[in-house]
DNA sequence: TTATTTTATCGTAATATTGCAATATATAAA
DNA sequence: TTTATATATTGCAATATTACGATAAAATAA
């Protein structure tokens, strides 16, 4: 036992949780803010912006990478990432949702 | 080591990770998405609904209910959950904040 | 009172995540 | 070519998560 049973359950809520889970790391949240803060999507800096050491970043933008919430493209000797929009947009769609059925049911018996 | 730094980021940073990591399991996402489905926030059921044991569902409840996504009541011998809308609109602003971002920057040059 | 029912907690095994030193890779500059 | 610079990967230790059987707790029903 230990591993999520991730065929119990539909693909799109793997889907969903693993969108989540990338962003579920105070780190993750620090470089989507980043990226959302600096005007370009060139973050040659990144290591140095963050209070880990350079693998740890690497491994983090990785995972940002592989959940689809960054892009990343070699630019000489650096690497260009930036926010990848569709992503994002998974993710709005499902608390936009959310935010509807809030609105049509009352959910104050609590 | 191995323990997330959670104290060499910002208390805003750790509590959007935190929302978002509640948020990252396939089983919590079901749940979630049970309670936006039914009428009542009453649901003993949620047991039988989901593919886990008695145990691992109050452990995903629970989960839940500290990070300020649902709510729970004593109710006779049942427990009735609901949404808690403070918890889901704090990630949603989040998530607005970035919508805007990303419609006045241009982030397309990956 | 003694069942019965429902949810929570404990204990523990299996697995996953986090972080970093060491090292590898790759490009640019000298 | 050699050197410098920047990012990625490997390997491993520390810690966290996931899942469930066993058991406890709490309220209702008989």
């Amino acid at each position: 036992m230990g591993a999520t049973k991730s065929d119990q359950f539909t693909k799109g809520q793997n889907d969903l949780a693993s969108l989540a889970k990338a962003l579920g790391h105070p780190a993750r949240i620090a470089i989507i803010e980043y990226l959302l803060k600096v005007d370009s999507c060139i973050c040659g800096d990144i290591v140095g912006v963050l209070p880990l050491a350079q693998p740890t970043v690497s491994q983090h933008l990785k995972e940002l990478k592989n959940a689809g919430l960054i892009k990343g493209n070699i630019e000489g000797t650096a690497i260009c990432y930036c926010i990848d929009e569709e992503g994002f947009e998974k993710i709005k769609s499902f608390f936009d949702h959310i935010t509807v059925s809030l609105s049509k049911k009352k959910f104050d018996c609590c």
